[in-house]
Formats: C-alpha cells, structure tokens, sequence
RNA sequence: GGGCCGCUAGCUCAAUGGUUAGAGCAAGAGACUUUUAAUCUCUGGGUUCAGGGUUCGAGUCCCUGGCGGCCCA
C-alpha cells in the first residue's frame, strides 16, 4: 500500500489537490512525471476524484501532460512577494502568489459589473467621449499634453468628461453615464493617481437631492450585492454604510472647526488673513476658491471619516453647478466622503449658457491674476446650452477609491493593475528608443 | 520640493569596519514514499542598486546619482 506523492494544481479558481499513486501507476511512471513538474509549471491531469482521509478532494492521476514549463524560479511560496516596488512592476507575480491581490482584482471587477448593470437597470445609457481633446475641461486640473500629429496640434488628456456628456443630453440621450479613465498631472499619493477610473452620470430633470438618493441606493446596492455587507473595515476603522449619511453644511463645517465664517468673509484679502492667523501655510492660493478649499482641505476633510454627505458649497467653487435659488452664494451640490476622502462629486448644472458665460468669464480673469486651476471658456459648450439644456444633475463617482475602500487597499497603487512607475530597468525600451520603429 | 527609511542569491531575510558575504524556501543530483509552508544528504547560485571617495581592508563609513516606500509641504 501507498506510495503516494501529492501536489497542487491553481488557477483563478482557486486550487486543487492531485495525487500520484505508485501502485496504480508504477514506480517508474511516476518517477518520472514527478521529476518532469516544478513549481510553476503549467500541467494537464486526467484522473478520478476522491476524498483523501484528511477530507480534501484529491484528483487520482491517471495521465499527466506537461503544457508549458517555467523558466524561472517563482517567489517563495511562503513568504509570498512583498517588496512593494516588485508587486508594482511586476504584478503577474504579485497576482500569482499572493492570493488576497488576485481576490482583491476580481472583486474589483465585480464592483464595476455591478455598477454597470445598476445604471442600465435605471435607463442610464452608456456613452464614450473622446479622451484626446482639444481642450481640457470640467474641472481645475493641470492636463497632460500630447501631440496629435495627423492633426498638427497639441491635445490634452481629458480631465473630466464633463461638458461633453452634457451636450449629449442636449442632444436628447437624456440619461447618461460613462465609465472611463481621466488623467490629471498632479501629484501622487495614496489617495491620488494621476491616471483613474472616474464614473460620470447626468441625468435630466433630476436635481442634486435626487442624486443624494441615487448614488446612496448604488452604493448599498454594491455593498449588499458584491460584499454581502454593508459595513467595512478600512485600515482597521470600522465605515458604516448602512448607517444614515448625515447632511453637513460646508460652510458650517469650516466655521465650527475654523471659527471662520464664509457667509461673511467673502473676499480674498480678508480670507487669507484669517486663514494665515490660523497658522496654515497658504502656499500659492491665489484665488478666493482655491483658498476656501485649502482651508477645508486642512480643517474639515480629515474629520469626516464616516460617510456623509457634504453641502451647499460656496458658489465660488464650481464654475459649471447651479446656485441655490433661496441663497446664491452657495451651490446646489454635495459630495461624499469617507475616510477623509471624496468619492462623490455632485450637482444640480447650471444650464443658463448666459450665467455659465458670465461664470467661465470669472474663471479667465483669476487666470489673469494667477490661479492656474481655473476652468477654460469653451463657446462650443456655451454654443450647445444655447440651443438648449434640461434641467439636470449630474455626478462624478471615484471609482479606484471606492474600490480601495472596499478592499482594505492601503493605497490607490494597490487597486489599479500597473500604476505608474519611474523607468528603471534595466534594458527597458521606450517609445523614443531606436528600436521603435514605424511598421505600418 | 523637504525629511526619514529602504535597495544583499529567483523570493523572504541575516551579516562589530576584519577570513572566501550567509540561512530558509526555490533550483540541480540522490535517498525516502507521506500528506497539506518547511523529511534527509549533497551541489550550484552574488557587479551587495550604480559611480566615486576614505582605508592595509567597505555590504557596512563619506559624497553624488538611480529606484522605491512613508510622512510633511
């Protein structure tokens, strides 16, 4: 009796047990088979199931084909690879040996799928805009530049797609999202990419209240669906979806941790003296936006680790949201945040291509003086309000940080498969190398 | 941009300024023939991130650079 050598099969489905037995297949044959397989090759097995004593379904080899063979030796089963800049480099072998990478990348899949079907199932229709553009706007971003050569110009990549989605609802698809990469050439950190996964909807004749309900249904409805919970563990802090999102009132929140009150301090001047005698850095804010969301940036973002709802910002802020009709100082608008960070950003639109003229008009002239994240005049996008806008609201959902938060992923590194890395291999080909030769 | 930390075998890690830089896993050879990270014996494996400097002697100390991480701005 016995004679048995064991071994593991793996794929995306997880493992399998296999077993090779002497006294069915003979010393030699099975000599040689195990001799011929090391870890990391890839093998082909027939056999009959069975249950080992110790309970774990085993596959009784009955042939065995080698399909392909390793030329390297894998990273140590145990240990598994940590060093973070190899996981990053070369994450085929982060996603091979270590499991909780590979579940954290299927349920990431699985998050976006259900996304998607959530939005379809409620007449949302999926749209794509253009990701080279001749400008770059919907938000207060630094873009990359490319060269578009066929054209002879310069292009940006989008930091928003924005105001193209609206003039598809101008264009009467009154309902619609995209699902897509943005890029905005800023610093990186752990809540920060440079190249990320942005969801956008706009919906026609909804307001940003009907958004507030909208994007919290979606949000459980992910929880429920992809985790089976609605409360999370994030670096060891309990988030608490399922509890109520309490409604904050952004220039409350400045006031109760700041003392300042931006219903009165309405102009620079006066704002950066207060903020000064706060003792924080004003760096190089230059307008009253930018220094209004330093200053909530610093003070009250932090705090707001539970999700919430955050409201009714300045009207400064956002060139391209609507005013609340009882207070025009402050904007139809929420965002959401957890652990301190923005995973939602919303608002009733301004549709009045008079007051967004007027608005964009501003925006030029804090360029004038200096503040380099402004947004640009567009007359394309003015032009299309003007043949007519719905009423509408539309929102921006991270998606590479919602994920983070519901995968436990210490960074935004670790939910995107090849973040973006300083080239430093040796060996390593780029597009301007010699070798990069034009073959069409 | 600033500060701190790191980079040693395929992987995870050791190594007072002092012999020929080690161990476990992985790999190769052999033995054993069973369970569930790690049975035994033997073998191979290194531009210690790169380049300078100090020194009789540098993985270690100093300088410059590269790449990465964390924190700050």
């Amino acid at each position: 009796m016995g004679g048995l050598i064991f071994g593991h099969l793996q794929d995306r489905s997880g493992r399998v047990q296999i077993s090779l037995s002497r006294d069915e297949l003979g010393a030699e044959v099975v000599k040689e088979w195990s001799r011929a397989v090391k870890i990391g090759d890839f093998i082909g097995v027939a056999g009959s199931l069975y249950t080992t004593r110790r309970g774990e379904r085993t596959v009784a080899v009955s042939e065995l084909t080698v399909l392909n063979r390793t030329a390297r030796a894998l990273p140590d089963k145990w240990q598994g690879l940590s060093n973070v800049e190899a996981r990053y480099r070369r994450r085929y072998l982060d996603l091979l040996v270590n499991p909780e990478s590979r579940e954290r990348f299927q349920t990431r899949t699985k998050i976006i799928q259900k996304i998607r079907r959530f939005l379809d199932e409620n007449d949302f229709l999926e749209v794509e805009t253009p990701i080279l553009q001749e400008a770059a706007s919907g938000a207060a971003a630094r873009p990359f530049v490319t060269r578009h050569n066929a054209l002879g110009e310069d292009f940006y990549l989008r930091i928003s797609p924005e105001t193209l989605l609206k003039r598809v609802v101008v264009g009467s698809l009154d309902r619609v999202y995209e699902l897509g990469r943005n890029f905005r050439n800023e610093g990186m950190d752990s809540s920060h990419l440079q190249e990320f996964t942005m969801l956008e909807w706009y919906a026609a004749y909804w307001d940003y209240r009907d958004n507030m309900t909208f994007v919290r249904e979606l949000v459980l409805t992910v929880l429920d669906e992809v985790l089976g919970t609605r409360t999370v563990t994030y670096n060891g802090v309990k988030l608490d979806f399922g509890a109520d999102w309490p409604e904050l009132d952004y220039r409350t929140e400045v006031a109760r941790r700041t003392g300042i009150d931006l219903t009165v301090v309405r102009d620079l001047p006066t704002l950066r003296e207060r903020v000064v005698g706060l003792g924080l850095d004003v760096e190089n804010a230059v307008s009253y936006a930018g220094l209004v969301d330093l200053l909530y940036k610093k003070t009250v973002r932090p705090g707001l680790i539970q999700p919430c709802f955050l409201v009714h910002h300045p009207a400064e802020l956002v060139p391209l949201a609507r005013r609340s009709d009882s207070d025009p100082t402050r904007l139809d608008m929420f965002q959401v945040v957890v652990n301190g960070w923005e995973i939602v950003k919303a608002y009733s639109e301004l549709v009045d291509p008079v007051e967004q003229r007027l608005r964009l008009e501003e925006q030029a002239v804090l360029r004038e003086a200096g503040d380099d994240e402004t947004m640009m005049m567009e007359e394309d996008f003015i032009e299309a309000m003007e043949y007519g806008m719905p009423p509408m609201s539309g929102l921006g959902l991270g998606i590479d940080r919602f994920i983070a938060l519901l995968t436990d992923a210490p960074t935004l590194r670790d939910v995107v498969l090849f973040p973006a890395m300083r080239g430093a291999r040796k060996g390593q080909t780029g597009p301007n190398d010699e070798s990069d030769t034009d073959v069409d």
